[in-house]
This record gives structure tokens, sequence and C-alpha cells, in this order.
DNA sequence: AGCACGCCGACT
DNA sequence: GTCGGCGTGCTC
């Protein structure tokens, strides 16, 4: 073992915090102390308190003794390993933030780091209480075997708290403190019968076993159209790795959403994964993360953020939908938590595996350059077939004005409800309308601390705005001219479309299926229950209908306005667009009926438009990939954006002008902008936003590193770097 | 990231 | 004469 002696390199200590400051601080040990290992996580003082870090290293010997203050202990909790520790290393340097900046994410729950409190147990002691009432008599017979706490003690005796207090108070019961028991979480069993596979599925499930029995990384693309049984496959790979002993990381988009996922991960695991996403409990947090810590929560699944968990032995990640943009986390440390995780299984030597009906270009392009492999499952299982998918032109056949639903559409619907059919209408638009007008004076209702319209959602009857969550009631009277109830709705929403389909349809039983008219996960399970119990006929929904969810009734699909993701300056618009109605179109028909989707468009020779009615995604994202090759746009090229934003106009385009004149220009290197950002001002903030491009094989980060250290900032503006931004421009 | 220090306008 | 605005700098 090491000693510390006075001057030797162990005296002192590299210690790194969950903060956004460059690197780790150093602190000094007595000579007593026991040495802690690099990811240790300890309690130093820090700015007169106390805070909670991770040993990094030996420290920085240019800094002078007398600065350093003494560490103060070991936490009772299990070392970062060498592997996470790395990972964090890697994102910040690939995402240019700080490396304490990315631990933070990972110590997200700092009740973590110490062992769960004990609980006080009750066992009856033999003393007699004063006055032995029936209630008190039961207590005192179900604490007579055994201790228990004071909530199970209740329960069994159908006592209320109140009589468990009066007995200990007495001296007939004993209280004790004792360590709480580690919550036995329920393992799942690789070994319980699976559903019977199919050839193609079979054979991409024992590539993705292989893949993971060789224990060494690789990234597997698989691609098979809704309904095809891409979960049954990579439940496969999970089996493999929980045979092998080693963790399991599942990524989902959406993931409060995600009732159906877990049902079938029961029925094929026979245990519930644990669980990690922004609404799970303080408590369920802390459990889970020194679960996750200690190695005995063997799959996890989980929001973008379960990436940072502290995983004793990670063996495996499958990313679901992969080509989901809410793997991108905009504030922070911006990342995408999909390429992120190719990273982590490239460090940890494990396998990933990128699932998607509708893969994204970069992941088609790696596959196609033989860096992933492509497993395809080009069929539906079962007897269910694709949708057809069949254009309304809404330039020949438009709805009546102030409607949205054109005449063909209307009729599919009321001939499949008269079939006792399930429709689902989508229309990616929350609310009830985008844009709310004087009708006197022309007057829109505006967002006070961003550059958008509030939009108008009646069901809750306010206006609000969906990019700060500014809302306020709708106001009676202009405040512009004073005019009374002269408010005039623009362009529909989902609640605008219910609406018209409420009065067309009114023998339909009718859900609108939105993040707004869903109160969270409850009540999204029930919701789904529903529909699938057939007690729902028409579905109103926006995006979130279209991502995994398994409807068995429903055969038609109208997508009220498609042309919706198209406008604005976006890269990935089409990409995208064509990933969100291919979804969407994939809800219909998963059973036995056959499926049918009729698309609202202004513009059906569109080349969006065409694939997604001639179902030929290929040809589409071929051109495209032509297209981002010859602009060496990603995958032929790097983005990194950086964003300029601060309270005072002037002084957020000043100090973007002095980044554009500072920017560097090597060969293969442009730097376009500054330009006011897409939301020129969010959050009371204004913002404009600069873009550099550069050749593939470029070292990004150092050029952009090097790039805004020449620049000095005043302290009102606030620079953010956005390396592979997914909207352009 | 916080949090204190420090230097210029409206209040008792 | 103070209270407080937020610009600047440091935290081992």
């Amino acid at each position: 073992m090491p000693s510390a002696s006075a001057n030797g390199p162990l005296s002192r200590l590299g210690v790194l915090l969950p903060l956004a400051v460059p690197g780790p601080f150093d602190y000094c040990l007595a000579p007593s102390d026991p040495v802690p290992a690099p990811g240790d996580f300890v309690a130093v003082p820090f700015r007169g308190r106390t805070e909670a870090g991770v040993v990094w290293g030996p420290g920085d010997a240019d800094l002078p003794e007398a600065k350093l203050k003494p560490l103060l202990g070991r936490l009772d909790c299990p070392p970062l390993s060498a592997e996470n520790r790395r990972f964090i290393e890697w994102v910040a340097a690939y995402t240019l933030s700080s490396p304490g900046a990315v631990l933070k994410l990972a110590m997200s729950e700092p009740s973590a780091l110490a062992p769960e409190a004990g609980e006080i147990l009750y066992r009856a002691s033999g003393v007699k209480p004063p006055r032995l009432t029936p209630a008190r008599a039961r207590v005192l017979e179900a604490a007579a075997g055994a201790s228990r706490r004071l909530g199970d003690l209740a329960a069994l005796a159908n006592v209320g708290p109140g009589v468990i207090r009066g007995l200990a108070a007495a001296g007939a019961l004993a209280a004790v403190a004792a360590p709480r028991a580690a919550a036995a979480l329920p393992a799942p069993d690789a070994d319980l019968p699976a559903l019977p596979l199919s050839d193609v599925q079979a054979m991409a499930a024992a590539e993705l076993r292989r893949m993971v029995a060789a224990a060494d990384f690789a990234v597997a693309l698989l691609e098979g159209v809704a309904g095809a049984g891409k979960t049954e496959v990579y439940f496969e790979a999970i089996a493999e790795a929980l045979r092998r002993g080693r963790q399991i990381l599942v990524l989902l988009p959406e993931i409060a959403l995600s009732a159906q996922w877990f049902e079938r991960f029961r029925r094929r695991f026979g245990a519930a994964p644990a669980l990690w996403h922004s609404e799970v409990k303080k408590a369920a947090r802390r459990q889970t993360w020194r679960a996750v810590a200690e190695g005995r929560a063997k799959v996890v699944v989980g929001a973008r953020s379960a990436l940072f968990l502290p995983y004793a032995d990670l063996g495996l990640i499958v990313v679901d939908e992969e080509h989901d943009a809410s793997y991108k986390q905009e504030e922070g440390v911006i990342y995408n938590a999909r390429d992120m995780a190719v990273a982590r299984g490239s460090l940890g030597r494990f396998p990933v595996v990128l699932a998607s009906a509708t893969p994204s270009i970069e992941s088609l392009s790696n596959a196609a350059r033989g860096r992933y492999r492509h497993l395809h499952l080009p069929n539906r299982h079962g007897a269910a077939r694709l949708p057809e998918i069949v254009a309304v032109d809404l330039r020949r056949d438009p709805p009546p004005r102030g409607r949205w639903l054109a005449p063909k559409l209307r009729a599919e619907v009321a001939a499949a409800l008269a079939r006792r059919e399930q429709v689902l209408l989508f229309l990616n638009r929350r609310g009830y309308a985008p844009l709310t007008l004087c009708g006197a004076c022309g007057h829109r209702l505006q967002c006070p601390n961003c550059s958008a319209w509030l939009v108008d959602h009646q069901r809750l009857g306010r206006v609000q705005c969906h990019h700060c969550g500014h809302a306020v009631a709708k106001p009676e009277t202009c405040p512009h001219c004073g005019a009374e109830g002269r408010w005039r709705a623009c362009g529909p929403g989902v609640e605008r479309v219910a609406e018209e389909a409420a009065a067309d349809f009114p023998e339909a039983r009718l859900a609108v299926l939105t993040s707004d008219t869903l109160s969270g996960p409850a009540e999204a399970t029930a919701q789904l229950r529903a529909i699938e119990a057939r007690e729902i006929d028409l579905l109103v929904g926006t995006q979130l209908v279209a991502k995994g969810h398994h409807f068995p009734h429903l055969t038609l699909v109208g997508v009220v306005d498609a042309d919706l993701g198209l406008n604005g300056g976006d890269l990935r618009a089409g990409e995208r667009t064509l990933q969100l109605l291919t979804q969407v179109a994939g809800r219909a028909g998963r059973e036995q009926l056959p499926g049918r989707v009729l698309v609202q468009t202004h513009m059906p020779e569109h080349p969006v438009m065409r694939a997604l009615l001639a179902g030929d995604t290929a040809k589409f994202l071929e051109a495209e990939i032509a297209d981002r090759r010859a602009a060496g746009m990603p995958p032929y090229g790097r983005l990194v954006a950086l964003i300029v934003s601060g309270p005072d106009p002037a002084a957020v385009k000043a100090a973007a002008l002095a980044l554009g004149r500072a920017a560097p220009s090597p060969e293969g290197v442009h730097v376009f902008g500054p330009a006011p950002a897409p939301l020129a001002r969010l959050r009371g903030r204004y913002r404009e936003r600069l873009l550099l491009t550069a050749r593939p094989g470029i070292p990004v980060q150092a050029l952009v590193r090097d790039w805004c250290a020449a620049v000095r900032l005043p302290r009102s503006v606030r620079l953010q770097i956005d390396v592979d931004p997914y909207s352009f421009l």
C-alpha cells in the first residue's frame, strides 16, 4: 500500500467537482489519512461549503501547497470506474464542455453518494400499555414475533400510525434503529421462453448474440419497418448479455409513454427493468443510481441522461428509434445520446445496437461504409401488411374555408368509422391554433420573452409559448386596440382538428393525444389501454402517437398537414419529415386488417412526398446522401454551431461580430455568419449564430477551442457550442 | 456554475 | 450620507 508522505506525490490529489469549471481542484492529505484512489467519491471543502467530487488524478504540482485545503474524506459509495471517467473526459473533449459539467450529469442524484439512512423498526417490548384498546391489542400481536416498519405494522394491524406512536411512547413497543435492507431488485431472466421469431428475425438475433458474445466494440444498425419485430430481435441481444452477467442499457425516446414496451419486456424477461428519466422520483433515483453503481441493476431503460449513470460493468447499449431528434440534448452540455452511446461502446469495448424503422442518414452512411453491420428486417411480422399511402392534393381538393379535412379524407374517415374501425388524424401541432390575431386591428398575440407567437390552448383556456413555457389566460380584449371578442384563430392545431372532427362525426368516441392532454405516464398508459380496448373510435394526435405504439384496430391514418416540417432552412427537414410521416403511416393496419394512409399536402411532387407515397425511402435517402456528399454536409463534413446569446441585442451582435472576425480559415474550413438564430429571441435572450463547416478529418474541436479562446466576450454574453448541430442556419 | 467584491444612481 | 444595480474575478 502506498503511504502519504509530507512531500510525496500522494500528499496532493486532483478532485473533479460537478461544476462547469475548467478542471479538477487540488486538495492535500494529512500524512495519517488513508489515500483515496482515482475514481473515489470524496467530500472536499469548496468556497466555505462541503462539496462532493471524484478523485481524478495526482493534481497539479505547480499550484503552491499553501493554497490547498485538506480533503475531508471518502464517501461510502462505489468508486467511479476508469471506464466511466474516460467516458466523461471523452464527452467533455468532444462537446467542448468542461469535464466537471459532464460529471454533473453522472452525479445527478447526490443523495445516492451516501448509503441509505437506517430505518426505525418496532417490536413488542413485553411492557403492558396502560390501556389496552382493541386496536392496540392488534398492533402488539402483529409486533410480537418480528421487528416491523411503522407502515407495515399499521397496515398489518389495520390501524393508523398514531396508535403505533402512542404504544412506542408508552413503552409497549421498542423502537430499534436498523440499516435499511437493500431493496431486492427483481432479476430479469434471460431464459424464459421468447416469442417465436421468423427466419429473418432469428438470423438477425443470432448475429446480435454473436456480437455480444464477442464482447468487443461493434455497432449494428437494426432496420425494420414498424411491426417487423425489431424489439424481439434486440431482446435476444439483451438476453445474451444477461447470461454473461453484464449490464445493459436501453435508450428510448419519450420514455414516459413507453408502457407497451415495458409490458413486452416483462413478458420476455419476467421482471421490470430499472427506469431512469426525469420523472422518476428522488427515492427511486437514489436506489437505481446505487444499484447501477454496485452492478445490481442489470437492465436500465432510460432517456438520454441514463447514458451517464455509473455502470459497474456495462456490456451492451441498445438505442431504439436511433433517428429520433429527442436524443439531442440542446442545453447545458450539448450532445447527441446516440453518438455518445457509440463512443461509450468503443471505450468500454462492447457492442451497440441502433434500431429504427427509419434510420438516420448518418447511421445508414456508416452502415454503407462498413463501419456498422446492417441488419435488415424487410417485412412485417405475421399477417400484417404495410399500409397503402395515398396523397390528397390540397390544391385540387381543398377543405372548405376554415376547415382542415379535405372532402376525400372526410369521406374515408366516415367509411372507416362505419366499418367500426379506428381512425387516427395526425397533426404535429399542439393547441388550437398556432397564431391568434385581433380581427379589429390585426394585433398578434406574441410571447414577451421569445420571438414566437403564443399558441391558443382552448382546452386550458389560455395562450402559451411553446419555447419558454410562458402561459397566460387568453385576454378578453385586444391589448392593442381594446376590441372585445374579436380574436381570430389562424391555422390548425390538434384541438381545432378535433373540434372539426367532433362536429363531422358526432357519434364517434374521440380522444386527443398530445403532451398537453396527458398529465403523466399513468394517464398515458390508461389512454393507450382505452385505445387498445376500442373504447376510442377517432384519435387526434401529435407526434406523440407516432412513436412505437401499437394500435391493433387502427386502419386509417389521415395526415392533416404533411408539409409542416418542410419549411425552414433545416439540413434535415426532408429526412425528418419522411421519418415522422413513415412512422405515423406505420400505425395503420398492424394486424389482419389492411391499413390506409391519406396524406394531405400542397406539394405531392416534393421528393419527400414522392418517396412516402411510393414507399421508396431508399431512393430519397440515396439522393439526399448524394446532395450531402456534394455539399460537404454531414456525414461528409463536420458542422459546429456557435450560439451567442444575452439580454442586450447590441452586446450580443457585437460579440458575435467579434467572433466572426476571429474565425479560423484553414484549408477546408468555412465560417458562416453571424446571423440571427432561428429563434432570434428565446427566454428573453437575443441570439446570434455562427456556423463552422469543415472537411472530414479536420480536428474541429481543437480549431473551435483555439478560436473561442482568442476572443474575450463580456460577461453578459453567453457562448454555447453545438458540435454536430441538428438544425442548420 | 455560484458567490463575493467593487464601483456608480435613487432613497431615508 | 446609505442601499443596491450587476460587471469582474475566483474557487484548490
